[in-house]
DNA sequence: CGGCGGTAGTAAAACGTTCTATTAGCGGAG
DNA sequence: CTCCGCTAATAGAACGTTTTACTACCGCCG
């Protein structure tokens, strides 16, 4: 357990504390000969700077929090995976934080953030309650909401436009002949699910039927397992002529549920998932599906943020709104 | 920008900062009367405790270091889940990494980790230089390996055996009458290709045949994609009868290019995937695979490396090995 | 009534950095 | 030869906690 401080490796070089610090955060500042001195003697030591001293006198700290509803979803890796590449290329670690649809864990995980003294947090919200958003940016932690718009002018968000996309995709069910329509959805105070309904019931209403005739299945949870469930709710009543899902992993569940109860799709029910993750092109039945651009959305957030927080003066806030785009597969022919 | 401190509490409470810290971390050395009021005054101010500060003072900080090589890969993302359960369960938060297979990427993460004094370290080493991780023990941080046989008797880790899992997908493979084989894998440098595809060699062996006649595609990342190219390699020859492939995306891969060039699965090729990712089983053909207890691997390590950080005089270390279970589906049919 | 043991709280020193003055050294302009 | 300006380096305070040693107080026993 060899702790070596700068102290040591500064006796080593035969310098003050000070100098190695400026080695470390300031090269250029020091003769190339002292500096190589210290350089050499910081390897011989294997010496690492303790990140929680150069926290706290620095005031804050090069890592960033990350807080999303369920890691376990594609979506949300890929998202991920967007914000480690950039924050990774710029020096910065990435805290992880899973909400599991949780407003309680959420908090938990925000506190932990908070107390870590993160330069800012990139987050989806599951909930819409910005007080607890708003008390860490009076700590001074700045907030990028990813896949969700902004609650407020002063701050960044990154979103794709859920209501388009509802839309979108119920019109392209309804326009390949189908006349009933099931929206199946993971919890309805999920703002995304809500607005791919309202989407939903907008392309209903546009082609002259009645937005309150779409049959709304409402899950607890936005799995695979989740939605075979709710295609057993399906298959107990009549069977609508197309089905609607809030996102892929649903409508994964749903297709394999109605598969194994001898329903055909597309030929009996016509099928749309949301995401267009990866595996729904290579499930059963291909899924279509409505591509949203998920990598770029972690790191397009990640530059923001890391944009307000390395240069708050020149940085100017902004709401983008990607449009997603319809993939249409076998499950819609 | 309120930067509220211990002794703004104390002021607030009438009481010393040292009081303050007490109720922090042993609220039963203090009165009751005085505890409710610096409670009190802490929720009044808002007071979050500066995590750096405390973890420069005490010497270590509640932070645990996830080092993965594909986070976009759900069998990492299930590993990282039962780490995240565990850790967020005994308010631990954890910092990820993702080494995407790049030794120096990996090596970057390590060294994130250490600066920030990382209480331990679970780690899927990307490649097979012990001599970095003995450095953090060196450190004083612990290492737990996942998904990976222990470098040394002093340390814990957990693995699954690949000699067992790949011998008996290519066992099965063999026993639905297949009689040449090709081993579709990510870099051999990677341990778990290397022994998979030595349990697909031991298999052929007992089988009677020449385990150098096992036909081996390697491809450079373990994704979906690389699947796809591995697979046009294989068409551009005689087809093998079966192919078993090291993970199950890549094994979507080739079963997407195989379909695609009019091959049919299992009628022509029998097809075996690794890992039983969810997806497995709801693709185009449902997939056969080799499943292993990825949740929790994630769970017993991270109880493993938070017993080793809280009780170091009681600990025992464990090499805990499972073993993978066939599941037979219809791509072997 | 003096001393003893226990509890509740305090003061002050650490932890390893960064940062702000400050000094030392030196070349050149007046 | 003095003074100015500049670079390179230093000393020492500060960041917000935790911890150790200490004091003050109270009740009780002898």
């Amino acid at each position: 357990m060899a702790m070596v401080s700068i102290k040591d490796v500064a006796a080593h070089a035969g310098v003050s504390p000070g100098t190695v610090s400026n080695v470390l955060n300031r090269p250029g500042k020091v003769a190339p000969a002292t500096r190589e001195r210290v350089e050499a003697a910081i390897s011989e030591l294997g010496f690492v700077r303790h990140g929680s001293a150069s926290t706290l006198r620095a005031g804050h700290s090069r890592t960033i929090g990350l807080s999303v509803i369920d890691i376990g979803n594609p979506f949300f890796t890929e998202v991920a995976a967007g914000v480690e590449d950039v924050a990774s290329e710029l020096g910065y670690a990435v805290i992880l934080g899973n909400s599991a649809g949780s407003p309680d864990k959420e908090d938990r995980n925000l506190r932990v953030l908070s107390e870590h003294r993160v330069r800012g947090v990139l987050i989806t919200p599951s909930g819409e309650d910005p007080a607890r958003l708003d008390r860490l940016r009076e700590h001074g932690i700045s907030v990028v909401l990813v896949d969700h718009p902004a609650h407020r002018p002063d701050q960044c968000a990154v979103a794709v436009d859920d209501v388009a996309g509802g839309r979108a995709a119920v019109a392209h069910l309804l326009a390949k002949g189908a006349r009933s329509v099931a929206y199946v959805t993971g919890p309805l105070t999920i703002r995304q699910c809500m607005e791919r309904r309202e989407g939903a019931k907008a392309a209903m209403l546009a082609a002259g039927l009645d937005p309150g005739e779409l049959r709304v299945v409402e899950a607890t949870t936005m799995t695979a397992r989740a939605g075979e469930k709710a295609a057993a709710e399906l298959t107990a009543g009549p069977l609508p002529e197309a089905v609607f899902c809030a996102n892929d992993l649903l409508a994964l569940g749903v297709l394999r549920a109605l598969l194994r109860a001898g329903v055909r799709v597309p030929e009996d029910v016509a099928l749309m998932g949301y995401d267009d993750i990866d595996f729904a092109a290579a499930s059963t039945v291909s899924l279509s599906s409505m591509r949203q651009p998920t990598y770029q959305l972690g790191r397009i957030a990640t530059e923001l943020l890391l944009d307000e927080c390395d240069n708050p003066e020149t940085h100017a806030h902004q709401h983008i709104m990607f449009q997603p785009e319809l993939v249409a597969r076998e499950s819609t022919q």
